[in-house]
DNA sequence: AGCACGCCGACT
DNA sequence: GTCGGCGTGCTC
């Protein structure tokens, strides 16, 4: 009697496979192995041995295990199955999804060749180096901080290049070296933690000091310092072999933080972001299988490795919305941290200046527990917020006469001043003043929008761009004018303005480049004078000692958007920008240029309490009877035409017949045509969780076993975070 | 997802 | 007469 095995593969295909395993072999469930597939053959999971197959089919015999260990181990396996049927996604990409690339491939579960290691020759050493080759001596400045040989991977991520290390080892200054063994590595050095002021203390002392599972919501507002918290936490809760597990978001993930915790936790901190290679991923996944006493700082993703020893989860930024993916496997890391840990027997953390409603709903309900840190740290105090009405002020490059005029006594006092704007680019809109003609994009119901760099109208929604033109497409004038503001405008505005002053823009364009930001960093560090001018990428986590204005341009985006989270992503955005204000000694101020300064939510912004404008996002999400109150899922659709992405959504609407599930729609996405697609959506809404997840898995299999033209495409997503 | 099978247009 | 377009269906 031979052994049947339900295999998974990577395929988006809601349905395993069985397979017979041959005599004398045996197969549990996690492992890896390979399994003939129609004309081929595929690498595949095992799911679950023992097994009754269907009647009347005919198995093929599985083929060898890759190895003889499961390459998910028990609790990464569940811990995808419920996310699988949770999200409704495919179990097989799911559970692929937890493995590195080369092991997707079928490659062997081993690193092929030594990583490369580097060290100074003389520690002690002088170096005559070209005054030019500044990356070169900040490298052999890294090289002497660190306790031992870097490993190249290290480096590399830092925005060092293999050049750079070939020209210091001509120059007999550098060596590649032996690997270290791990325990060489310099593990935790107590001494060295900061001491935690008398607020952090308090707070320290009310997070969990139990090992069993426990949820905490860390309240703790911009620079109070809760990276502290976090490392006195894992230095006295963490066991010598246990794992821990730090999400941030990807933009958070910079090597200032990872050097902060890796001056106290040494070799035992290691990294997890899109940034890493096959073979890094490999590494670093194996060590964390292995299970080595690692603390993983990572980003979405991360929540998916399979720790085996896991003692602790930080979730930082928790309300962050790169936590849920976006397309695909649509999954929630923060979500799913905290099932990991429930399952786990572990207590998780989750930290914000600007909790999710979400969470916040949750610490009311009892779900967590709420700790706040409500004092700054240092010397440093809350910066002031003040609303600048701007209806009919003159404008310059969308900044109004007083906002100038702060900037201008900033600078003079030698302080750093940030503007932020939500819009990259030079402006929204190019419009010919003469018959008001507006350049859209072909390809989708957008506008375009002008870069001025390369004098090109480009479309944020596809890779559609074109030429701008100086005379109007359709009357000809030549009274064509940008209109609006983008980074790129007020940037130049500025270096008109302030001469004399550096402007240093840091939006998606102008950080393409490489370890461009990480430059950009060091120059706002040096502490002169500047003007940075950012979208959302400088609102998050940065530190900046010398900022003492933040200039917010226009607010008001947020505050009559269709998206029933707008308010909350705006009021989050502007005090995470708000909170670069006034971090190191001297106060921070904040103006919000605003043609709505009566609007109650900037009312009460300006007051500076998050809890009480979330407070009264979640009276009003309440009496929508939204989420956090309901369960949400979305079904989207696209097509050639929206006549049949509308048919096809309004067809599933008469499907559900379910007293329990409420169902809004269907209606044309906001951006209606994106790509030549044509989009539509229909809202689906429960008082419980588990009502919905049943009806949406029931219509999820329903659609699976109906015939579609392939034109049509559809997909699910659970707890949204896009509702327009 | 791959990859085969399967029927209709422009070419050696 | 074929080469090949991508629509539809299947993979234990």
């Amino acid at each position: 009697m031979s052994q049947t095995v339900r295999v998974a593969l990577n395929r988006p295909i809601r349905r395993l496979f069985d397979y017979w395993v041959p005599e004398g072999r045996q197969l549990c469930p996690g492992q890896r192995l390979r399994v003939p597939f129609g004309p081929r053959s595929a690498i595949g999971l095992v799911v679950e041995t023992g097994v009754t197959p269907p009647p009347g089919l005919e198995l093929k015999p599985a083929g060898a295990a890759l190895e003889n260990w499961p390459a998910l181990p028990p609790e990464t396996l569940e811990l995808l199955s419920w996310a699988a049927s949770y999200y409704q996604h495919p179990l097989g990409e799911c559970l692929f999804m937890a493995l590195p690339p080369a092991l997707r491939r079928g490659q062997p579960a081993e690193l092929t060749a030594p990583e490369s290691f580097w060290q100074l020759i003389d520690v002690s050493g002088s170096t005559n180096l070209p005054a030019n080759a500044h990356r070169q001596r900040e490298l052999m400045e890294q090289l002497r901080l660190a306790e031992g040989p870097v490993p190249w991977s290290q480096l590399r991520q830092q925005g060092y290049t293999k050049a750079q290390l070939h020209s210091l080892g001509q120059k007999g200054l550098v060596r590649a070296a032996e690997k270290p063994a791990v325990n060489q590595l310099p593990s935790t050095t107590e001494s060295n933690l900061p001491p935690l002021t008398g607020a952090q203390q308090e707070a320290f002392r009310a997070l969990p000091q139990e090992c069993g599972f426990s949820a905490t919501l860390l309240y703790g507002i911009t620079g109070s310092g809760k990276t502290e918290l976090y490392l006195h936490y894992l230095q006295d809760r963490l066991e010598d072999a246990g794992q821990a597990l730090v999400l941030v978001p990807e933009i958070n993930l910079t090597p200032q933080t990872v050097a902060r915790f890796r001056r106290y936790f040494g070799g035992r901190i290691v990294v997890w972001h899109s940034a890493l290679n096959d073979r890094e991923r490999l590494e670093t996944w194996l060590r964390v299988r292995n299970g080595e006493p690692v603390i993983l700082i990572g980003t979405r993703s991360a929540v998916l490795l399979p720790f085996t020893r896991l003692q602790a989860i930080i979730v930082d930024e928790e309300h962050d919305s790169s936590y849920k993916q976006g397309e695909g496997f649509r999954y929630s890391a923060r979500d799913m941290a905290v099932f990991r840990a429930q399952r786990n027997h572990c207590p998780v953390i989750l930290g914000s200046a600007t909790p999710s409603l979400e969470s916040l709903h949750n610490a009311r309900t009892g779900k967590y527990t709420r700790v706040d840190l409500t004092e700054r740290a240092g010397n440093a105090t809350e910066p002031t917020i003040s609303l600048l009405d701007i209806r009919s002020r003159p404008l310059e490059g969308g900044l109004s006469r007083p906002a100038i005029q702060a900037i201008g006594a900033a600078l003079e006092a030698r302080q750093q001043v940030l503007i932020y704007i939500n819009r990259r680019g030079y402006s929204p809109v190019l419009m010919c003043f003469d018959c008001g003609h507006i350049a859209e994009c072909p390809h989708c119901d957008t506008r375009l929008t002008y870069h001025r760099r390369d004098r090109a109208l480009r479309c944020h929604h596809c890779d559609y761009q074109q030429p701008a033109f100086r005379h109007c497409p359709k009357c000809d004038s030549e009274a064509c004018h940008p209109v609006g503001q983008g980074t790129e405008r007020a940037e130049e505005v500025l270096a008109t303005a302030f001469p004399a002053t550096p402007v240093l823009r840091i939006d998606r364009d102008s950080t393409q480049r490489k370890g461009s930001i990480q430059s950009i960093i060091s120059q706002v560090n040096e502490g002169n004078p500047c003007i940075l001018v950012g979208t959302q990428m400088v609102a998050k986590g940065h530190d900046f000692h010398n900022i003492t204005l933040v200039v917010v341009i226009n607010a008001d985006g947020g505050l009559f958007s269709v998206d029933f989270r707008a308010p909350e992503q705006m009021v989050q955005t502007l005090l995470q920008v708000s909170g670069r204000a006034g971090r190191g000694s001297l106060p921070g101020k904040v103006l919000i240029q605003t043609c709505h300064s009566d609007h109650p939510l900037l009312q009460s912004l300006a007051g500076g309490n998050y809890l009480a404008m979330a407070k009264q996002l979640l009276t009003e999400r309440q009496e929508s009877a939204l989420p956090p109150f309901r369960a949400m899922a979305i079904v989207r659709a696209e097509a050639p035409s929206m006549e049949e992405a509308l048919g096809f959504l309004d067809q599933i609407r008469q499907q559900l017949t379910d007293d329990a599930v409420e169902i809004w729609g269907p209606l044309p996405a906001a951006l209606a045509r994106k790509a030549d697609r044509h989009r539509a959506q229909l809202i689906l809404q429960a008082d419980r969780r588990g009502h919905l997840n049943r009806v949406v898995s029931r219509l999820c299999a329903d659609l699976d076993s109906r015939r579609l033209p392939t034109s049509l495409r559809w997909i699910i997503d659970i707890d949204p975070l896009e509702t327009s």
